[in-house]
This record gives structure tokens, C-alpha cells and sequence, in this order.
DNA sequence: CTGTTAGCGCTTTCAG
DNA sequence: CTGAAAGCGCTAACAG
């Protein structure tokens, strides 16, 4: 059972007919146009109303040369992206935006990367928000010349309008409050170091250490991979090439820094007792963790929702700054020695 | 900067020129008309390269009356719903299986509920997946009504097809295994009890108590309430009712039991040594929990992409089953006693 | 204020 | 094998 079968076409002539009045005075009514008797309108609306009458977007958007679609497409190397909690809190962020002006969200599927262009050149999508990291130069620089609607979120290149967490501050930060809690040496673990956005973290943290007369060894640094547990295996390596253990380790990022701790753990390490351990996002479980994960809070919902305002402005016709950073938040739990405020 | 600029239009009338061919011919050419003369085909596809034409998915659909868009919309009370990993790896097998067959996701809204009939209706997409239960029976009824290719994914409802795991089947795996853990009191705990899937897991999971001559109390049966502790309030209000402990204790689902096993700890119980507990669907977390979480497994992925298959099937026109049913599967972790698999 | 008309870019008969 | 022509349903001038 449930073969086709037509879902019954009403078009604008039908509707035309019933009201007794012409097509384009029922695409007037329906587009709010004011040059329409309020009489008319209403026996229009009525017949709509009693037809079951929708625009056909597809008859609409040929003719207006806009589809109401928005194409996301998620970049990420990690394999199922949708389960990634980071981004998945980037697209409440968007849905939200899109939501209030009535725009539809188009998903670009995981693996047609190349394909992103295709859905933009289709006429599929009136625009795309491109997120993460994980896309190749290339593609973006042919977004640019062909002066593709286009905003990255997460991700910033050349020439490209894009919003951005304050990485930089963010590793600052946590140096700070690290430094501010008594620890005098330190480890950097992460997944990976071609992440422009680790790298930039794990450069403010430099600093912050430096700043208050420490270092980080380069020893110190290791990415574990891509994988569930790049942490641990970047923290076992560390704890290897140190012979000894860091006072406190800073993770690129959450998901890094609850893998390191399992390292940590077996070991027998206590934290915060025995290393202080934070990390960047605060994805929900880091609230979660064993211990709660002190951490440098980054504004998942504000990177879509700002990202999907600024693609929508540049669909208006709006400019828009070629870069937008977001501010970043220390957000101290049980993984880190408590500190008064002051050195934010 | 980045204001307006038209990103430049080529249409088949180019190619057509550019092949000095009729535009009708570049039309065959790339629909794969066997029609076509070799040589003129590849003198087509290369005016195609290098002009960069796409064919406008716009014209080609109201032309077609297809979109070659399925819209996916995720019916959950649950807040933010993007964010349930559940759903999120629903999502992942719809991806899964769109992507074979060159289809392409809309993710609709998450509060334009009732504006659900009017992405069908306004050909923005062909065919819709309505994933969980949170949707009225009058939007269903509106879908069968108008014959609209609809698929419920989580739910069923009475002359729509639908895809659903054996919600009975898994209370009922649950019982066998706890009694076979040598449990002899019980408890279930859950959000709500609307949820038709629930109330399911319920019955099954009686059915198994009584039929190995055990029972379950009214009074420990309790729901807690939509929110993030759902489960642990459920929790509370059971050990208050029952002025003690039950032996063991069935979650409707994972989240539940995660956060009923804080109830319990907060008693200063320990698990299992003190109470068995166990959850349903095997989200992400569950393997992560401390102890790691004995649930009875549901095929996620699978509801997914089974889901998006039988509305490829029913679009091109194939009958579908009403009812499709994925089996699921015991999952032994830390919350229960391990048995030998006898009692499947 | 409202109707008529010309396409938007593509697919698809219908004739060559 | 290929071209000409007729729309798909809607919007936007252009005339009343």
C-alpha cells in the first residue's frame, strides 16, 4: 500500500476563478501589496482559505530568483558531524535566526563536500553557511570569486565574511587562571595541531604563561588524533616525554580534556589534587564530567545564530563586516583550583 | 563590505549556443537520453565545464514537480532538539541514506510545527520523515487526508507508514534480565507517561515480570517530568512511596536512568551492588555513565535510514508497509549483574 | 485598484 | 538524432 498518488495541485488560477478576480491580484493580496481593495483581499484570502491554496515555492522562487532555502554544511574531519555536540549546538544557533525570518534550513549532506558550490549554483539555496574548519582553500576561495553568499562560522578566511570565537583569548585565559591557581608547569593536549582555531588557542595560552615569567616546553605539546580519545593518547604521550607530570593541563578543547583525564586517572592521578585540567567550548557533558570540567565557554548558539544574521543581512543586500569575534567565558568548576575573578 | 553582486547566471541557453546545439538537446545530454549522439553529448558536457552551468534545480522542479528535497522534521518536547543525541543519530541514517540517492535534507523548524503540511504543500520538498512522537493526531490524520508522502519515524499512527523499534520488545528483555539477575522488587521510572514508545516499554516489561510470577507495584511506577532530571525525580517519588529500595529499577530510557542513578547515589546507594538499573536506547552517554549503563539498545541509525528509504520507495511510486519494526538489542554494562544470554 | 501579458529556466511532446 | 515550441505556477511591469 501507499503507492503515489497526486497530492491534489490548487494553483493561483484556481484561486483567481473562485474570488472571481485576476491571477495577479491574488499574487498582490498574498504579498501584502497595499494597492489592493481591502474587499478583494479578503475574498481572496477566503479563497485560499477554502481551496487549501499554497504558493508554489518553487514557481515563486524561478521567478524571484530566491529560494528561502539557507544550505549549512557542516566541516568537520570527525566522522558522524551531526553527533558532534559542538556543532549541533551551532545549529539551534541557526535554526533560530532562520526561524525568525522564515527562512528553511537545507543540510548539506556529510561527504558532498565538493558538492557545497553545486547546491549554491543550483539554485537550491539562496545562500551558505559554511562551519567549521575542515574545508579545503580552494573551495572557499572559489566561493569568494565568484562572490557566492557565503558566511563561515568557526572558520575564517581571506576575503570571506565569517564569525569567530576569540580562541586567542581563550588560551589566555586559561593560562591566567591556571597560573592564578598555583600551578608553575604545564602540558597542551589536543587532537590535532593543523586546527587553526587549537592553534591559536594554544597560543594565547603561550602567552598567559609567558606573561607571568613561565613556559610551555614544546614537549609539553602533543595531539593524540582525531579519534574519541586524541586526548588520552596526547596526555600518555606528554606524561612519556616528561618522565614526571605537569601541574596543570590545558586541552585544546572539552572532548580532549575528559579523554586526558581518563589518562590522568590511570595513572592513579587525582584532579584537581594532584594536575589541574581545563579545556575550551563547554560542551554540555563537561558540566557533566567527573569532576565538573572548569573550562573556557564558548558561545556555540551566538557562533549560528550570528552567523545565519550576518548571511541573512548579506542576502538583503546589507554589508558586513568581513569578521565578527565572539567573547569567550572562564566557567570554573571542579577541575581547577577555585581564584577570585581577578584574573580575567 | 560584501554587499549585493549577482552571482552570475548561465543558463542552458548558453550551453546550447556554445555547443551550437538546440537547447533541447543539452536538456537530453544531461539527463542521460540515450537519444543523443555521442559526439554531440560530449560537445554538450564540455560547453557545460566551461561555461560552469548548472541546471537551475528551480526550473527543473516546477517543470518536473519534484525537488529532489526531503524534509525532515524531529517532533520532540524536549527543548532545544537538535541537541538529543537520540534524534541526532536518527539524523545521521536519514544523511546516510539521502545521500545515496541524491536527495537533499531540510531540516524544518523546530517550532513551525503546523507549518509542517505547508513545506509539503508548497512543494519545498516531496516527501516529508515526521521523526518522534510529539506531533497532534490532527496533523497526521491532515497527511493521510491529503496523501501526503509522509513517513513517521518513531511513532505510527493509524493509515500513515511508519518505522518503529519493538518498544515491548525491549521492556520486555529488560524484565528477563533483571529477574535473571535474581532482582525481585522493581521499579520504572520515566519522563512521562503520554509517550505512547513509554508506555510500551511498560507493558512489555510487566509482561515479562509476570510472567516469571513477579509484579510491579502502582506506586513504583512514576514520571518525573520532561526536563533534564526527569528521571531523578521519578526516582525520589518512588523510594518516597515505597518507603524503601526496590531491588531493581527499569528507565524508560537512558536519560532517565542516568539521571535516576543520581537519586539513588544520592541515597548513598551504590549500583548494582545495592540496585540494578538499567535504561533503553543506548545513547552515547550510556557507555560513558559511571558505571557504565546496561540498556537495551535501539537501532538509531537504523530508524533513520529505514525511515528515509521507505519514503524513497514510496515516491518512486513502490508500496511501503504500513509498519515497519526494528528489533532491539540487550546490552550488558555495569548497572546489572551479567547473566548468560539465556534469557532472550 | 485590477486585468493582461511576458517571461523565470527547464523538460517534453511533436515534427522534422 | 535534433530543433521548435508549449507550458510548469508565479511575479512584475504595463495598461487600463
Amino acid at each position: 500500500m501507499f503507492g503515489q498518488g497526486a497530492p491534489n495541485k490548487v494553483t493561483i488560477r484556481d484561486v483567481a476563478d473562485l474570488a472571481g478576480v485576476g491571477i495577479a491580484t491574488v499574487s498582490r493580496a498574498l504579498n501584502g501589496d497595499a494597492e489592493v481593495a481591502e474587499a478583494t483581499r479578503l475574498r481572496v484570502l477566503e479563497a485560499c482559505e477554502t481551496l487549501g491554496f499554497r504558493r508554489s515555492s518553487l514557481a515563486r522562487g524561478l521567478k524571484r530568483g530566491t529560494t528561502d532555502n539557507i544550505g549549512v554544511a557542516i566541516m568537520s574531519r570527525h566522522a558522524p558531524v551531526v553527533l558532534n555536540p559542538f556543532y549541533t549546538e551551532v545549529i539551534g544557533g541557526i535554526e533560530e535566526a532562520l526561524e525568525a525570518s522564515e527562512k528553511h534550513l537545507l543540510l548539506s549532506s556529510l561527504k558532498r563536500r565538493e558538492g557545497l558550490l553545486a547546491l549554491a549554483q543550483e539554485g537550491r539555496v539562496d545562500g551558505l553557511l559554511v562551519v567549521g574548519c575542515d574545508v579545503s582553500d580552494g573551495v572557499l576561495a572559489q566561493f569568494r570569486d565568484r562572490n557566492i553568499p557565503v558566511v563561515l562560522v568557526d572558520h575564517a578566511f581571506e576575503g570571506l565574511p565569517s564569525v569567530v570565537s576569540d580562541h586567542w583569548q581563550a588560551g589566555l585565559i586559561a593560562a591566567r587562571h591556571l597560573v592564578a591557581g598555583g600551578s608553575r608547569s604545564f602540558a597542551f593536549v589536543t587532537e590535532n595541531l593543523d586546527n587553526p582555531n587549537f592553534g591559536q588557542r594554544l597560543d594565547g595560552f603561550r602567552h598567559g604563561l609567558v606573561e607571568a615569567g613561565l613556559t610551555l616546553e614544546d614537549r609539553a605539546v602533543a595531539a593524540g588524533g582525531d579519534a574519541w580519545d586524541g586526548g588520552y593518547f596526547a596526555m600518555e604521550r606528554v606524561m612519556e616525554r616528561l618522565a614526571g607530570i605537569p601541574e596543570a593541563v590545558f586541552a585544546a578543547n572539552d572532548p580532549a580534556a575528559m579523554s586526558a583525564a581518563k589518562a590522568l586517572a590511570s595513572r592513579g592521578l587525582t584532579i584537581p589534587d594532584d594536575v589541574s585540567l581545563m579545556g575550551v567550548d563547554d560542551i554540555h557533558l563537561a558540566a557533566h564530567h567527573d569532576p565538573p570540567l572548569t573550562t573556557v565557554r564558548v558561545d556555540k548558539v551566538g557562533l549560528g545564530r550570528v552567523g545565519a544574521q550576518l548571511l541573512l543581512a548579506r542576502l538583503a543586500g546589507e554589508d558586513v563586516p568581513e569578521r565578527t569575534t565572539l567573547p569567550v567565558e572562564l566557567v570554573i568548576r571542579s577541575t581547577t583550583w577555585p581564584t577570585l575573578g581577578s584574573e580575567r
